[in-house]
This record gives C-alpha cells, structure tokens and sequence, in this order.
DNA sequence: ACCTGACCTCGTCT
DNA sequence: AAGACGAGGTCAG
C-alpha cells in the first residue's frame, strides 16, 4: 500500500496486458469493462476502482525481492521498477486475448476498438467520444456475420461461443476465481478458442491467478535465450504436455509470483526489440 | 499421445 | 504500388 507513488503508468500501460487505452494531453483514458478510468500523472489512490485495478492489496516490495532471487528477473525489474499486473474486468480480459491468437498489438487494439465501437455502449466524457466493452449478453446475441466485421478473421466464431458461454453461465467468472489455479485454467480451455496460452492470460490479469504464466512465444524466446540451463526450450511452439511441463518448472523457480515475473521478463525483452504499444 | 499444417486479417516492409 | 511476411495460438487430422 504505501509504495503505491512507485506505480509507472505508462510502462504499466504499455506492458501488453491492455489494449483499450490512449493517451490525450499526457493523460490516459482507457476501458475497462462498464467503466472508464482516467489517469493523470500520478495515480489517485483515494478511488477504488484505481486501487483494485492496480493490484494495491499486493505486497509489491515483498514480491519484486522474491523475484529479485533471479538476476534475470532482477534486471528487468531494475529496468521497469514501476511496471504491474492489473487487474481487469474479466469478460474484457477473456475476449481481448481470445481475439490475440497469432495477432500482434496493433492488431488486437484494433479489433477490440471495432467490437466496442459495434456493440458497446457510447459515452462522452471531457468532450471525448468512448465506448464501453460490449456486455456478454451483446455479443452472445451478435450475429457472425456482424462480429466478422470486426476483422477478427477465424476468430469470429470463437468470440460468438465464448460471449454464448458466458451468457448462458457456462463460464461464471467469481466461481473461477474460487478454484485454485489449475481447476480454473481447466475450465476456462474447455471454451472453443481457448488454450492454455490465452487461458493464463485471463487467468493471470483478471482472475486473480499470479501463478499463471502465459508461454507465448516471446517467453520461449527468453527462455532459450538466458535460461537455457533452466529450461530447456528448442522450439518455437510447445506441445500441450511441454507446456504443462515448462510451467511447473517456472513456478518451482520463481515462486508463487511467477506471474509477475513473466510480466517483468516480457516488458524488458519487447522493448529491447522496440516492440509497438499503444499510441 | 505427439506432430503438422491450416487459418483470417491487418500493419509493415520491400 | 502490389505482394510477401509474420504476428503474444488453437483446432483438427
């Protein structure tokens, strides 16, 4: 609680975790879910929604040291000190990495973007036109031929069963947030278009879940490239048990805050690619 | 059980 | 300027 003034915005911003924010007159405007929060400078740590978005209930000084064993990890963290998970809405979180697979950022920024603009509520606020994400029940009842236009390509179909999963109760986002860690992730792939891959990614941004760690092919790359005596990674794509595989081996490493270490780990090796983010 | 290929679309690079 | 390339995966055979 009290480090909260070390919170980097736009490093945390541009962490790849969100995908609906811009920036005007150096402040930030983004969605999450029904709500719209803005962020100045520096972060307001009387509102609520700012507090339970930033994560400020975890001890982030005792999980930057945990990590910190790792001198990889430490490196990054050094770079990025202010950088941190967040925590958002979960149907947001689902369909914006649903809509990722075999994408890259400015792609999925702009379908996510045609999704609200089609079927989200519209809404002004300091003069600026925004449009909440689209309700489960939205998009469930959306025809295919509609979602399409969004230009998510093969991904239409999944986005339609997964808003149908959620709408029907299928997929019920608190009881998720219930079960441990794998009982969730098993749930959550059993939905069409979801792997483990972008399973973890909502498990680890929404649900709670700082043991989920996404395996995405930049964290292979950075697993071969300073782990190799770690992990032995020699492939671009992993089978599902090599996944399964890799993971028990990162949490038995890193900890239970594992996730955060992956998230450390991704910052700093996208941007010494120079990687692009949000505008 | 593993492995391989196909897959939509779009921004970027030649 | 048109064409190729590859991007934070998943599914089906």
């Amino acid at each position: 609680m009290k480090d909260n003034f070390e919170v980097n915005i736009d490093d945390t911003i541009n962490s790849g975790q969100v995908f609906l924010w811009k920036k005007f007159n150096s402040k930030w405007y983004g969605i999450n879910g029904e709500k719209i929060l803005i962020l100045g400078d520096k972060l307001n740590g009387k509102s609520k929604d700012i507090q339970k978005f930033f994560r400020f209930d975890d001890d982030f000084q005792k999980i930057k040291k945990q990590l910190s064993k790792d001198n990889v990890a430490k490196k990054a963290i050094g770079n990025f000190p202010g950088m941190r998970i967040l925590r958002q809405d979960p149907f947001q979180c689902y369909i914006s990495f649903i809509v990722s697979s075999n994408s890259n950022i400015p792609n999925i920024q702009t379908r996510l973007q045609k999704l609200s603009q089609k079927f989200g509520e519209k809404k002004i606020l300091h003069g600026k036109e925004f449009f909440l994400f689209p309700k489960p029940e939205k998009l469930a009842n959306a025809s295919i031929a509609n979602i399409a236009k969004c230009g998510l390509g093969y991904r239409t179909k999944y986005v339609k069963k997964a808003a149908v999963a959620v709408n029907e109760g299928m997929v019920d986002f608190s009881s998720l947030k219930k079960l441990d860690y794998l009982e969730a992730r098993n749930e959550l792939c059993q939905v069409f278009g979801i792997g483990k891959k972008v399973a973890d990614c909502i498990l680890l941004f929404s649900l709670d879940k700082l043991e989920a760690v996404p395996l995405d092919r930049w964290v292979l790359r950075i697993l071969q490239k300073y782990y190799s005596k770690e992990f032995q990674v020699t492939t671009k794509t992993i089978t599902d048990k090599t996944y399964d595989n890799l993971h028990d081996k990162i949490v038995e490493h890193f900890g239970k805050y594992a996730g955060y270490a992956q998230q450390f780990l991704f910052k700093n090796e996208r941007e010494n690619f120079e990687k692009k983010w949000l505008g």
